[in-house]
DNA sequence: TGTGTGACGGAATACGATTTCCGTGCAGGT
DNA sequence: ACCTGCACGGAAATCGTATTCCGTCACACA
């Protein structure tokens, strides 16, 4: 090895101080600097307490965490899983986790699974090894894929060993989650748009095997059922769970024809947005030519024009919730987070007129 | 202790497994069992290799990365800190920071400094601790805070230590930077709103003492000299930097009379777009009574009405660019992230009519 | 058959902390 | 003056893993 100890070459690369280091400065024992850093029950004298104090801030000391860890036998780490941060819904969720991480003193490490199964589990697999306090998984788990069995094994493991997990919105896994009300908010949306007049709905959603999307579009019909009313299947069309596919959905009711449709359902915020921008670009006016819904309420609902009506999910608060149902000591089983319906501009008080 | 070594009480709560317990399971040494999980370069009879794999399987073996942290003497960790990930800004580059960062092999930490200096500091304290590979820092930030020493020795020392940090628009910090040249493109885009034909103009911006938002106005106010025009000190706004400062600001602006105003220029799109909002309940059309422009090109710049003039930053390559950069092995200094003017509709090809 | 050599397993040590255990010195009580 | 107890410092064990070093065994070669 080069380097490690041929004296003290000004400012060049040198290793971290150890405790070691800050006990030889301040001219007592390992024990008593570690005791003097961090207070332990026992006493240290204060002269003692200072002196180290002094030489940890003067070698610019910094506790090694891994080395904590395995003394301590615990971590300070919380484990955040998202599909994605560069959408609104996940990055509201991952600040309320955070906020909450934080304020139970632990330091979040976040992965991205990139809305694919196979890398969450991965992720889960791997972030096991950082022996995290508590793991928090936010993502739209897809139905019957052959890593279900895999991620609970893992997660189960975890568990054993002590580990805490939450997840949030993938209510067929045994383990504490907090659900998010997609059923009754489709279907009290599907209600409140009935109840102002409209008839003639399309739909826009991802794959069934995306629960999510799954539960907002049977929610929705169910809704609609209730008021007497159905969805035509030419306008129920299935597109990627994203605004581009919001966006492509809308063109595709375009090409079906949409002369007869009232309000325009897609499952959630961005795909609605996605497609009020291509309506616009057809000519058709949101709010006055065609309405549109949207599921969510993310933070841009309420700038786009006209202003989307959707649902709102607490998402900041979703998140926090998550942190604390992970980090709490008894078991939480399913936690409901309700949703309130958002009647906004973007569906008008009254269908267009000329219609029955 | 309880329950540490009573006997192996069927699903109940065990302490995870340990190497030890693989290659006792195995019937081998740990140092083989070690050997055979991370394939040294010393070589184990295959059938060893085979055993061992199978016990740490059914043991559901995951290494622990502290420990390992130690042995090795590195991690395989990298860490963001960011001002707030419900920030469509930041989440964009963090998407790409995490991308970097997760095809490096490395698991991301990621910290939110909540846009405050003395936060961001203990962050940046606490990181090192982690002795993450990388520091990647995106904030704003403020100038003259007397966190701005103290920011300086945390990384130095870190640096010292082997450590790489990368910085993202804060220019005056003595380490590698990726700059957004924020001066030049809010230049570039006066002298087009200019070449446009508008001659009367607002700026809605932050803190002078938030270098983004310094250089973003004192760019725009010199293209406008450049064009030989100038902003009357009774538009120029101050107001927090996020969307409902802008939407303060455009209040501000309206309370003091905006007839003679052709586009207000917000700092950034958020404010922006909360400005438009404003603008709209006020009765103004955004892009026919009042043109708005912002900075950033977030992605609902394009799904606003009207879709948002701005300056476009390539936020998630400028993530990915910066966890490059601090993962490289050679220094970096400043790399400058060029800026594109992107005219949309929120700014007229004309002012309104009946003006000069 | 003796010997050099390569393959491979295991004991021991290192990593940077925490914590237990032991020993010392000093004060106070009788 | 002696014993007890407390306050405190330091040596050593411990955590889980990687790695160095050493020893053994088998095989090939002369």
């Amino acid at each position: 090895m080069i380097g490690v100890n041929e004296g003290p070459p000004a400012n060049a690369r040198r290793r971290p101080a150890t405790l070691h280091d800050v006990a030889r400065a301040a001219g007592v024992s390992y024990a008593t600097a570690s005791r003097a850093l961090n207070g332990s029950d026992r006493t240290v004298r204060a002269e003692n307490v200072a002196r180290v104090h002094a030489a940890a801030a003067q070698l610019g000391y910094s506790p090694h965490l891994s080395a904590q860890a395995i003394a301590r036998g615990s971590t300070s780490t919380a484990a955040l899983v998202v599909s994605d941060v560069d959408d609104p819904y996940f990055s509201s969720i991952a600040a309320g986790v955070t906020e909450a991480a934080e304020a139970a003193g632990l330091i979040v490490t976040m992965a991205i699974a990139d809305r694919s199964p196979d890398l969450e589990l991965q992720i889960v697999r791997s972030l096991r090894g950082q022996r995290p306090r508590a793991i928090v998984i936010a993502g739209s788990r897809i139905a019957g894929t052959e890593t279900r069995a895999e991620l609970i094994d893992e997660l189960t493991a975890y568990r054993t060993a002590g580990g805490r997990v939450a997840l949030i919105s993938q209510h067929d896994l045994p383990f504490d989650t907090l659900c998010i009300d997609n059923h009754g908010g489709a279907r009290r949306l599907a209600l409140a748009l009935a109840e102002q007049g409209h008839r003639t709905f399309a739909v826009i959603h991802g794959s069934d095997s995306i629960r999510t999307s799954h539960d907002r579009r049977a929610g929705f019909l169910d809704g609609l059922r209730q008021a007497g009313l159905t969805v035509d299947p030419r306008y129920s069309i299935e597109v990627p769970f994203t605004r581009d596919g919001g966006a492509a959905g809308a063109r595709a009711l375009l090409a079906r024809g949409v002369e007869e449709v009232d309000v325009a359902f897609a499952v959630n915020d961005t795909m609605a947005i996605g497609a009020m921008t291509v309506f616009r670009d057809a000519g058709l006016t949101p709010g006055a030519d065609i309405g549109v819904a949207g599921f969510d309420d993310i933070g841009s609902a309420v700038d786009v024009v006209p202003a989307l009506t959707t649902v709102r999910i607490p998402l900041r608060e979703l998140g926090q919730a998550a942190m604390r149902v992970a980090l709490a000591d008894d078991a939480a089983g399913i936690v409901q987070i309700p949703t309130e319906v958002v009647l906004r501009d973007s569906t008008p008080l009254r269908p267009r007129p000329g219609r029955s």
